[in-house]
DNA sequence: CATCCTATTGACTGACCAGTCAATTTACGT
DNA sequence: ACGTAAATTGACTGGTCAGTCAATAGGATG
């Protein structure tokens, strides 16, 4: 009787995210979640103390796994200029295959409600980030700037060139548009 | 006994910018709008016919004020990169003096309920950058790249460095930031 | 003053929705 | 089989909120 299958607590965490991307935190009730998600309205405040505790559950899920995969494979790099373009391929690489996943997190992002230590948990995932900005400038890779002002100016550059590549209707071109759009941010920044 | 000041209209609209930009689209009732703004509830389902009429309305008017402020002064400059500059820092400069209404614009922007003819009536206003990028690279000082790809590219770069630049404390460490990203957006640009 | 149109009011309504809870089922150890 | 705790159910509730409407006021025009 019992579907063998992942925890509900997953389903709903999944069906969530898909609804929440489709129609907003707020346009989304918890009864269409659980509907969906094919479980009861109990279930889902058996799992979540609240609406909030779960979007705040997803939040955090969300941006742990984009942090993990955006550091893949650059502790084998060896300059700041290598470790940094590496890093540029595996967040657009991850935005564009994680449409839903991106969106979630730029909604959240901009919404003045949610908790702030989320946020903060949600930086703290790319504090390395920061290091890593400091290290290259020590090195004369990267232009002397503030750490904090190439931090932001890098995140918000790699979302703009995710949505670009995202309109992208070929492969091919895809391709093309990325390499440009990490030229055009790592000209900004090379020293 | 008629308040003789502008129009209750506007009150509204005033009222519902800080308060959306303090508390989200969905965290503000109506009903508090209009107390906030001096007005009976009535009174704002007169002048819009539904709270989204109200919000579609605020972003419309943000938008072309943003673009008019950006534009000041450009026809004035002859080159692209001098007109692309001038731009650059009329928009820093609108961003970190409107904060309310930046922020209004980023949380619509990443709204996923809104009318999309708000949003295309939004972009319009910055059509006139795509060919300004285009005219540069025909003239050989910008690089060759998709103007789309530029044009959200510098979008996104221009918020993260307000975003940066209004976390600054002092004056001078404010203008520091501006000219150090703008700077950067310029490096990526040129050709 | 009578007529008409626009502006304004606020009590009210119908719908919706987050979260509760008592009852039921499942899983598992003994 | 039995007992127990965890998991699951869905009807229900209390509160909230977008939008309505009948009533009223003000101003303009003739």
């Amino acid at each position: 009787m019992r579907e063998p299958g992942p925890d509900k607590q997953e389903a709903i965490l999944a069906t969530a995210l898909t609804l929440f991307t489709e129609r907003g935190f707020f346009g989304t009730p918890t009864s269409l979640i659980s509907k969906e998600a094919g479980v009861a309205t109990g279930t889902l405040f058996f799992y979540f103390k609240t609406k909030e505790d779960l979007i705040d559950t997803l939040y955090r899920q969300v941006k742990s796994e984009a942090a993990l995969a955006m550091c893949r494979g650059i502790e084998k790099e060896k300059t700041a200029q290598a470790k940094l373009q590496r890093l540029g391929h595996n967040a657009v690489a991850w935005g564009i295959q994680n449409p839903a996943k991106m969106k979630f997190m730029e909604q959240f992002a901009h919404s003045p409600f949610v908790s702030t230590s989320a946020h903060e948990e949600g930086m703290s995932h790319f504090l390395f980030l920061k290091d890593l900005v400091q290290d290259g400038i020590k090195k004369g890779e990267i232009r002397t700037v503030e750490p904090m002002l190439l931090f932001c100016m890098m995140a918000s550059a790699f979302s703009g060139l995710i949505a670009s590549a995202s309109l992208a209707e070929t492969a091919d071109e895809r391709v093309k548009i990325i390499d440009e759009g990490l030229d055009f941010i790592w000209n900004g920044m090379k020293a």
